[in-house]
DNA sequence: CTTGTTTCTGCGAATATTTCGCAACTAGCG
DNA sequence: CGCTAGTTGCGAAATATTCGCAGAAACAAG
C-alpha cells in the first residue's frame, strides 16, 4: 500500500514523530506549529517543539503540507490536499472563514494577463471584515 | 497650513521622533520597522527602536499609516495615502511588485456578494510567482 | 540478526522580533 | 514660567523560530 509509505516515497525516513506531525496537520485542518505540537503530544508526550518545526519544514519541502499566513506573525500549516480554499480573516473578530478558490479565478486571471504574475491565492489570507462584523 | 499640524489634528503631540517616523514611512514606500528606524537614524541617531514601534502603532491608530504582511513574519508599513495598490510578492525571487487595486475589484465584489465579506485587499500581499520567475 | 551509514530527535542555547515597565523628559496649555 | 499628560530611552521580558551537537533510530547490506 502506497499510503503507508508516502513518506518513504518522498525520500524521507518513516519516524513516528514525522507520521504524527503529518497526521496532526491533516486532522487539524489549519494549525500553528504550536498547535500541531500540542496535538502530537496527546499521543506522544515527549516530542520536542524543534522536531515539529523541522518536520513541518521537511514535509513542506516534499509537498505534503503547505503554510499560509493568517495574521500578525504566525504561519499556519495544512495538508496539501486541502489546499483548495482561501482564507477569509476578519480583522475585527479574528474569525477565519473559507471560500472556494473559484471566487478568485477572475482575479488570478487578471493578474496573469496584465502582469504575468502566477498567483497562489491560498498562500496569504484575505483580510477584511466578516459579514457579522460589517454590521 | 494644515500640513504642519496633521499630527496635532489627530490629537497627537508633535515630537521630532514622530515626525521623522512618519516622514520615513512616506519616503520609503514600504518598510519594516527596522528599516524605518535605520532611515530615521540617518538624521536623528539617538532614536530608539521601541519608539519607532510605538509610533508606527500610534500613527496606524490615527490612520496615517497602515501595515501589510508581505511575507514570513515581518509587517511592513506604508503611508495611508499610498494605500491604493496591492502587493505582488514573488515566492521565488522575493520581489515585491505593485498593481492597482482595480484588478481585484471583481474579486472583492464576489466576496461581498457571496459571503458578505468586506475585503481589504491590500492588507495581505498576493503571493505567487512573478513574470520573471515563471520562465 | 549484526553492522554501518545517514538521517532524525531531544535538548539547550542562540537569534530575532516585538512588547513592557519605569524614570526622565518635553510639548502644549494657561 | 510652571503644570500635566503624553513621549522617549533603555533595559528587561515575552515570543517565536532556528541552530549546534551528541545520542538514537531507520534503513540497506551482508
Amino acid at each position: 500500500m502506497a499510503e503507508q509509505h508516502e513518506l518513504r516515497d518522498k525520500g524521507l525516513r518513516l519516524t513516528p514523530q514525522r507520521e504524527l506531525v503529518l497526521a496532526a496537520v491533516r486532522e487539524l485542518g489549519h494549525a500553528t506549529p504550536e498547535e500541531v505540537a500540542e496535538k502530537v503530544r496527546a499521543t506522544h508526550p515527549g516530542i520536542n517543539l524543534s522536531t515539529v518545526y523541522r518536520n513541518l519544514e521537511t514535509l513542506e519541502n516534499v509537498g505534503l503540507v503547505q503554510h499560509t499566513h493568517l495574521g500578525h506573525g504566525g504561519a499556519t500549516y495544512h495538508a496539501a490536499e486541502e489546499l483548495t480554499h482561501l482564507h477569509l480573516v476578519c480583522g475585527t473578530c479574528g474569525s477565519v472563514g473559507d471560500a472556494p478558490i473559484d471566487v478568485a479565478a477572475n482575479f488570478v486571471q487578471n493578474l496573469a494577463d496584465d502582469y504575468g504574475f502566477k498567483t497562489d491565492v491560498s498562500h496569504f489570507a484575505i483580510y477584511g471584515l466578516c459579514a457579522a462584523c460589517v454590521k
